[in-house]
DNA sequence: ATCTTTAACGCAACTAAGTTGCAATTGCAA
DNA sequence: TTGCAATTGCAACTTAGTTGCGTTAAAGAT
């Protein structure tokens, strides 16, 4: 796929990143953007900017889907492979710089993960 | 909530999870009973069975909820914290009977756990 | 600077997983 | 066996995300 165009969508979306590197959810996003960009928009700038490998997704407990900006990854592959922590009561996501152990399993090649800690953040402990 | 009555629905969904130890998809099990039990019946008594100790639930990439039976969980508390994992080839789902080390997370408090491997299983190495 | 190409966009209609309200049914205990 | 709350089915709804298609606008070519 990959962007090509440098359009007033894409650096409004971008822009959503910059304020902070919380993650943030397509939903929020889609409202966030309304007056400005169309939904389908958003969705197809999402998966785009996803395949590029300038954000990385996953999914919270409800199935909402959710963006992050990613730090080490290239157009080819997704290498930053993180936990996230989502805070049970106010609801936000971060990405959590440490390392996981993922543990071999016999019989089967596993080649991503996706994790997700769930608890209470710093605010609401 | 708790499940008080034995009905048939109830026997017919437990069934499904006899057959094997895999995870099945809300979907799927919706497909393979829909000329028994009703769709808004499996959804709820799923939730019921969750919430009662007897089934855990998580997402796989797709946002698809899947549910698979519990070993040593509780009404009050779903202790069998395992990792997922999932073929990207075939699409199953497994219980992983490993344990995982949940780091400490510095001003936060981790409460819980989802944990999703990717790869490709045994059938389609 | 204007033209041309085609990626990007907006809009409306659609899809599908899951939910809700409500009336009808059915376990189960008295 | 009777009463009643739990359970179920049905239809209509909700909502995140997608699709088709005609229009707009980046960006290289002229």
């Amino acid at each position: 796929m990959g962007v090509i165009r440098k359009t007033q969508s894409v650096s409004l979306l971008l822009n959503e990143f910059e304020k902070n590197s919380k993650a943030i959810s397509a939903i929020e996003l889609v409202k966030r953007l309304a007056d400005k960009i169309n939904k389908t928009t958003v969705y197809r700038l999402l998966d785009k900017l996803e395949d590029d490998g300038l954000l990385h997704y996953f999914l919270d407990l409800n199935g909402v889907k959710w963006f992050a900006k990613c730090k080490v990854c290239s157009k080819s592959k997704h290498h930053d492979v993180h936990p996230h922590f989502q805070c049970t009561d106010c609801g936000i996501i971060d990405c959590l710089q440490v390392k996981m152990n993922i543990p071999k399993i016999p019989n089967r090649k596993v080649v991503n993960s996706q994790i997700l800690l769930l608890g209470q953040c710093e605010q609401c402990l």
